[in-house]
DNA sequence: CGTTGGATTGGCT
DNA sequence: GCCAATCCAACGC
């Protein structure tokens, strides 16, 4: 069931962390439900260089600053546009990005709002652009309260992860000061094949014979 | 008011 | 690996 307000008045960390395994509800003008469990996230905090809170309130991260679990959307790059949940105190300026969503309801909905391509279910939510456009989360929702009656968007309580299957590294494209870059503050499911970031490129395992040479 | 560059993505070399 | 696409908020003057 839907997670209660409390649960994102907490460090931007934390919940990000916690998010994982949880299931995100979208439930579109139609009665549709789109639903996918939460695989990647990031944490962006106050005093942070590369969050849009760093620099004190402004019009588009506003929503940053208002009461825990208000979504902050904003467009990237002037064609994508990325999802976050605003966390801790009211006015402190903090959120976490979601970044990918392992899709579970409402899959050719998903499709169609993605691309006339056949992607696999893994694709559908891989990244915070694709995740928004496959699950129709656009601006017009920044700033929704995620837990007023009736939200079309919302958190459910997923099933818990062994710790051991949690990953953390730092954020994914980020800029700034050696701090900003360098905090381990992405998180995702080890393992999960609809975690976003560039796939390594094809790496050969050692050859049977350099095996025998160099032991 | 003009300039700048971005919490990305997918296609091409 | 490299890079263009495409909008607009933020910021400087």
């Amino acid at each position: 069931m839907r997670l209660p307000r409390a649960f994102f008045a907490r460090d931007a960390r934390l919940v990000a962390e916690e998010l994982l395994g949880m299931s995100l509800v979208r439930v579109l003008p139609g009665g549709s439900r789109l639903r996918g469990t939460i695989v990647e996230t990031e944490a962006y905090l106050p005093d942070d260089r590369a969050s849009h809170s760093f620099r004190g309130r402004t019009a588009r991260n506003a929503p940053m600053f208002m009461r825990p679990g208000t979504a902050y959307v904003y467009l990237i790059y002037g064609m994508h546009t990325c999802f976050n949940i605003s966390t801790g105190t009211a006015s402190l300026g903090a959120a976490v990005l979601i970044r990918a969503l392992a899709p579970v309801e409402g899959l050719a909905i998903m499709q169609n709002l993605r691309s006339l391509k056949d992607l696999r279910s893994s694709e559908l939510c891989r990244g915070p652009g694709n995740l928004c456009k496959a699950m129709a989360i656009g601006r017009e929702l920044s700033g929704y309260d995620m837990h007023q009656r009736g939200s079309v968007i919302f958190v459910a309580r997923g099933h818990g992860l062994p710790a051991q299957d949690i990953g953390a590294s730092p954020r994914i494209g980020v800029r700034g000061d050696e701090a900003a870059i360098s905090a381990p503050w992405r998180y995702y499911i080890m393992g999960e094949p609809s975690v976003s970031g560039r796939r390594q490129s094809p790496r050969h395992r050692p050859s049977m014979r350099a095996l025998a040479t160099h032991g």
